[in-house]
DNA sequence: GTGGTCTAGACCACC
DNA sequence: GTGGTCTAGACCACT
């Protein structure tokens, strides 16, 4: 259901909220499902509790899931998520202009940039 | 010359690598330039001098600078510079799928993304 | 007759106290009334029989209900609660000063508590 | 500075965030004030690093706080906080207006009520 | 020395 | 067994 990239340079619970967000907002997970106990998905992934805690308790902040305790984690609603993604959203922006403007700087040609938009936005509609 | 950002999360030797990269991108240093010492750097920015010397030698290593010794820091000629260039722009091209990747299951639309390359690529031109 | 929220973060017990609570006080539970019995109760909220308990239990050192043995739970009468009551009267008095407190600090305007006090003191009568 | 009560049910790291509010909100600390950093109000406090740790952390999230590595962490500007304000201001009045749905319910008296209102809204004006 | 991440292991309340 | 809090101790990147 997830993995971690040891290779990757961003903590471990980032890793794991990025992936579980991923399985949220694609509907994998649907609202009210449950979603692996703490317990379970560290042993699972091999690494302490703790670190999916934080993931986990990140993700309620976030409005992506509610904790019932000594019950498990579940999907929140959609409503619930609403705000959040569109300030994430803002982020994005922001940070695709900065990237963008570097890779104009080093040469890079729009029309890279623009087989890439069509790459993901083209794929499977 | 040279301003630095404490908002900004990223540590000062990136940000100051990042501002030079520009200035000799863009063609406001030129070749064989020298630029200004690590303590002079240092000095005007008010921080650590070993932050300036992290960013003189990664810049080195990437190929924009060269030193001599006891003589200062020089702008490269642009042929050492094209490696490094074609090596960041892949890492970015990978870097904006990503994030493009996360706009789009946030809901982003295309519009928004084409918005801001016509804002960068038809500024100045 | 009791109904559960699942997004409010405090245990279950605590809110089947608050909801049969409110009941007694409000007088739709009487005096010497006859309540529903522990796993009459848990198996319509669909919730273990223990937290049932739990919360009768403490109704009971509250004053507000009594047991008879393999008879069932009873509404107590007026005079049993009047202890209970004027302590957790004085607990909510301290937790208002609190809230208030933190409200103005962070703003909050005087009216708009005001309101919150007419709405509810001044609604059935 | 900041003292903890271990009689308080609430956790170490929620009273910790609560008093450095308090001192940020009531300007005792001043934008770009530098706080005490994790291990010296971990020691002063006589808990663990990490504690203070997550009380920093979430602050930050709210906009109070901001923090630069191998720096400390400091007081954020006024604006960074707005917003996080007015989200804490109807979460205030909507717990308000539990609190003395209760009261009235237990026969708490209108005039309790604004006496404490009058108490700290006339306190020190 | 400073913030940030992670592990290991413990304890508590709740169900 | 489940979430939540806390401790102790370690390691890393940055200044």
């Amino acid at each position: 259901m997830i993995t971690l990239d040891y290779a990757d340079k961003r903590p471990l619970y980032e890793q794991t909220k990025e992936k579980l967000r991923e399985l949220i907002i694609n509907g994998v997970l649907k609202p009210h499902d449950r979603i692996p106990s703490v317990r379970e998905l560290a042993s699972k992934l091999s690494i302490n509790p703790n670190t999916i805690q934080k993931a986990y308790h990140e993700l309620e902040q976030e409005g992506y899931i509610y904790s019932k305790t000594a019950k498990g984690n579940y999907v929140s609603p959609i409503e619930d998520r609403a705000q959040y993604g569109s300030e994430r959203c803002a982020e994005l922006l922001k940070k695709l202009e900065n990237t963008i403007s570097e890779l104009k700087l080093l040469g890079g040609k729009k029309d890279d940039i623009n087989e890439i938009i069509a790459k993901i936005y083209d794929k499977g509609e």
